[in-house]
DNA sequence: GCGTTACGAGACTGGCCCGTATCGTATTGC
DNA sequence: GCAATACGATACGGGCCAGTCTCGTAACGC
């Protein structure tokens, strides 16, 4: 939405209209070279034109810099939410831990990690991937709320902590490739059952 | 190590001896740039000449290139291992994971988000960063063990999860500022707590 | 057909950087 | 003093890229 890509209402101007297979290509090749392991940085408006095969001013006419660009293909990243069932609490957390840095795009979980360091340092970035991730947050608010209601939970529980509890585990394993010995597959059903029973002895 | 910086069993080679004052003005020119937000490879190695008051031949009389210097300048924040008084397992995994993502040097918290990408595209990177943590999981992973023995917590506990359990809230909000919403000094304690008792109603 | 706008391709200027080489100078052992 | 090496500074060729501009061509409304 930050420039003039999208479908206006615009009062159909002359000429020949923008061709709608160059801007679907444009994300397409950005997506791609992020995916394979291009920084953020070392990505160039050339490396996307030529693997898009397009002209630079074909993007020139379309974003103001690779910033706007950039911000504007990761907005496609975003992916659909899960939706838990609601039948049971344990079901649901293990459904939202296991959707966390998953996506319907396969390339999203290679570019996540790349991102680190653009989220701590542009505003912009930070607002962007916070937009993404609250959504996600919410949904387990909720449900974690519902327990409470339910009974199965402690009333005085501190849901943002919880969150993090159920979240952090599953992230850094994801991103930062923590702990090699974790099992990825597993993780999620032994951190929501480890966070709901607790690891004391009974 | 990677190249004859160190203090090396030299046969006295003649000519002017190298400059320890150049060496560290190098390495310290080069974690203060990465620190004020300088991304890994947007940092060249005419900038940290400059900074360090250097000629560029000087780094490149010491190091093979800009890797080389990297890997050897992030060695020196390894910084010093916590210690656990082993008097209480509570108080020792507060200390413990109060202690991620904290350095003697200040300069560490805001470089590590800026390795994020660099440890999941360079093996180099990825063995230096584990090399750096492993140490530390382990130090929690003794006193888990310690806290089964003693009978404080379950004998079954899978250790591995149960640090990942302690260890990605909080380094989830150092390294990628998760959620706004969270506390980070008062939050080992809280995960901590959370973690020995469960959320479940007792 | 005509004016208008977009297209892919690529030329072009200007900037930043790498890695090497070359200054004149400084510091060591002999 | 002399050879050897290091020093800071800076010049140099080469590469990559940003952003602009200019080709000849293509697609639209009228």
């Amino acid at each position: 939405m930050s420039d003039m890509t999208s479908t206006a209402d615009a009062p159909r101007s002359p000429g020949r209209p923008r061709s709608l297979r160059a801007d679907e290509a444009i994300i397409e090749a950005t997506l791609d070279l992020l995916a394979e392991g291009s920084t953020i940085e070392a990505l160039s408006i050339e490396a996307i034109a030529a693997r898009a095969g397009v002209g630079k001013a074909t993007i020139y006419r379309r974003w103001a810099g690779k910033d706007a660009l950039l911000l504007d293909a990761l907005r496609r990243l975003k992916g659909i939410l899960p939706q838990p069932e609601g039948h049971s609490l344990r079901d649901d957390l293990i459904l939202l831990v296991g959707a966390i840095g998953k996506n319907v795009d396969p390339r999203a979980s290679k570019i996540m990690p790349c991102l680190v360091p653009e989220v701590n340092r542009s505003p912009d970035h930070f607002r962007l991937y916070q937009n993404i991730i609250a959504p996600r947050r919410q949904l387990m608010r909720e449900v974690l709320r519902r327990g409470i209601s339910e009974g199965l939970l402690r009333p005085d529980l501190d849901i943002e902590v919880t969150m993090a509890l159920l979240t952090g585990p599953m992230l850094i394993q994801r991103v930062l490739q923590w702990n090699p010995e974790l099992n990825e597959q597993t993780l999620p059903e032994q951190v929501v059952d480890a966070v709901l029973a607790g690891i004391l002895t009974r």
